[in-house]
DNA sequence: TCATTTATGTTATAGCATAACGTCACCACA
DNA sequence: TGTGGTGACGTTATGCTATAACATAAATGA
């Protein structure tokens, strides 16, 4: 769901704008999208969208979506996530669900830990339908 | 590590060229790479390639690598890994090891039974350093 | 002050993927 | 025998996603 909460004070104008054009959205933007959204605002080349769309990921204030090539803007209010995120994309209305599991964290963790393998970050995406599409 | 079984006998000329040079490369490989590794055998366009590597995985004997844009061959000898497969890709080789985890699988059932959400496909994939990496 | 860093704007280009068309080989079965 | 369906193939053109390279300007900090 569209939701309004304030923006960080700290955001260049261009940083803003992207991230209100996500957190308006209804689901995930792919960065020529909010490109579209925001040549009213001066806004010209997707460079302009894309270094915005760096750091807001790097904040965690948005979110890439790898299998969708697009983004999303975090759904926690405050924004302080950490570790793993899962999402689920439903396929019928585009919406995305947004969780944490601590059991799968541990899961990967024991593995990374068996091979030597020393994770950086973790994508998960589930695709399918969502309870309000399935019943359709 | 490249290894060597042979092709399924039923896939198409292109179809076992694209999964032949799946099987020889050290890792993933994009569609354009596949498409230059095969001119030499009369490929000339990225459609064929896509084709061929649609019905690869499809069939599961290729993988989508949805993070990198590329693809690799099953690591499974005879292909027949159901379910989740999460695949952790080191960014310093850029090898990629193929697992599978029914704790994983299971939170994830969980999760997907109490939301109401029905899973068709799910990715996972893990960035970071392979052991072999990490002691440089 | 002056050097460093960070954000910006712009043009051009690279890399990934599919649309839309036509052809051909194969196979089931009337 | 032939006829229709299916699935692979080949080709051209195009669209979508992402970054390189270069120049400018503003903010930071020793």
């Amino acid at each position: 769901m569209a939701h309004s909460h304030d923006l960080p004070a700290d955001l260049t104008r261009n940083q803003g704008l992207v991230l209100s054009a996500l957190n308006h959205s209804e689901g995930p933007l792919s960065a020529y999208d909010i490109l579209d959204k925001l040549r009213g605002d001066g806004l010209r080349a997707p460079l302009q969208v894309y270094r915005a769309l760096d750091k807001l990921v790097e904040r965690g204030l948005a979110h890439r979506l790898e299998s969708l090539n697009a983004f999303v803007a975090c759904a926690d209010e405050h924004c302080h996530r950490k570790g793993l995120i899962a999402f689920a994309i439903c396929e019928g209305c585009g919406k995305v669900d947004e969780f944490a599991d601590g059991v799968i964290e541990e899961r990967l963790g024991d593995w990374a830990g068996a091979k030597g393998f020393r994770v950086e970050r973790t994508t998960m995406e589930i695709r399918g339908k969502c309870g309000a599409c399935v019943g359709v």
